[in-house]
DNA sequence: TTCCAGGGGTAGA
DNA sequence: TCTACCCATGGA
């Protein structure tokens, strides 16, 4: 068992769930107490299986594996989940606004809400986010779940379970298998192309997570991956942790069409209108306006 | 059958 | 910078 600590607040329980990743293979949600499951490749080459729990004080990862992890592994394994976690971003500026300006997001957020989840790398969090382009929710579950399944890594006690394919993997396998049995269509080379420049050594991808760049700056050296318009290149952003961009999709449209302009459909900029005074935190501000009217319903 | 889904690339103006 | 057009797939 690894013990992470965590910020104060913190809800773990509707964390993992703000964002559908949770939901998209190799993870999944168990039970209640939820638990997030996640198989998982190591540096080593080893697969295993993440079970993590957590409350308001903590998380605990139980990897489930053929053999004990090395202290390397548990290091690997404690860093991958705080960052998928996002336990080491600070959210009190954001609160604080929400709490003084805005108590209905306020309302929604104070028990420790924001660190939408993300995966252990900035890969899978692009092919994934091409995935979901142009296509409904279910088709792309569906669409991972088969890549997933198709060419990563079986895990050992299970091997109907499989890890998120490497770049090296999918470069290998070519484009017909993207095309004909994980069904990307169109997507196949946006795909194909971004794993063969990350295996090649000619795409440094994993450096944008750490790299400090201002959002400008991120925004423009994600944009020239191909397949990343301004939508993707949006979600990618907070993925990372900048939240001063919006990411304008239908979902973003038809609720902001909904809830402030009476069902007729507002320009962009008429949207842009909407959320700038939240500034460095508007994705944010939009996300959870949105999640609260969800809420607001049950 | 037609439309469109948490869009994006490209050519042409 | 803006607009038309095309791009695979599958559900409604």
């Amino acid at each position: 068992m690894i013990e992470l600590p965590v910020p104060t607040p913190y809800d773990f329980r509707n964390s993992i769930y703000d964002h559908g990743w949770a939901v998209l293979a190799p993870c999944s949600v168990e039970g209640e107490p939820r638990i997030l499951r996640r198989v998982e490749r190591l540096h080593s080459g080893e697969v295993v299986l993440l079970s993590i729990e957590g409350d308001p004080t903590g998380v605990r990862v139980s990897p489930i594996a053929d053999h004990p992890l090395t202290p390397a592994e548990t290091a690997e394994v404690r860093a991958k989940v705080r960052w998928m976690l996002k336990l080491d971003e600070d959210f009190t500026p954001f609160y604080r606004r929400a709490q003084a300006e805005h108590p209905a997001l306020w309302a929604t957020l104070r028990s420790g809400r924001g660190r939408l989840l993300r995966s252990p790398t900035l890969w899978e969090d692009v092919v994934k986010t091409i995935c979901t382009t142009n296509v409904g929710w279910k088709q792309t579950k569906g669409m991972v779940r088969r890549l997933v399944d198709l060419l990563g890594d079986p895990y050992p006690l299970d091997p109907s379970l499989h890890a998120f394919p490497t770049p090296e993997q999918v470069a290998a396998a070519g484009e017909e298998p993207l095309r004909r049995q994980v069904t990307l269509g169109y997507r196949s080379g946006y795909v194909l192309k971004l794993a063969e420049d990350i295996a090649s050594g000619r795409l440094d991808l994993e450096a944008l997570r750490t790299a400090n760049l201002p959002a400008d700056e991120l925004y423009k050296a994600l944009r020239a991956i191909k397949g990343v318009g301004d939508y993707a290149a949006g979600t990618l952003l907070m993925i990372l942790g900048a939240y001063g961009r919006l990411a304008y999709d239908t979902e973003l449209r038809s609720f902001v069409t909904r809830r402030y302009f009476d069902g007729v459909t507002p320009s962009d900029k008429e949207i842009a209108a909407l959320y700038a005074h939240w500034g460095e935190w508007q994705y944010l501000a939009y996300w959870f306006d949105a999640m609260s009217e969800w809420e607001g319903r049950l």
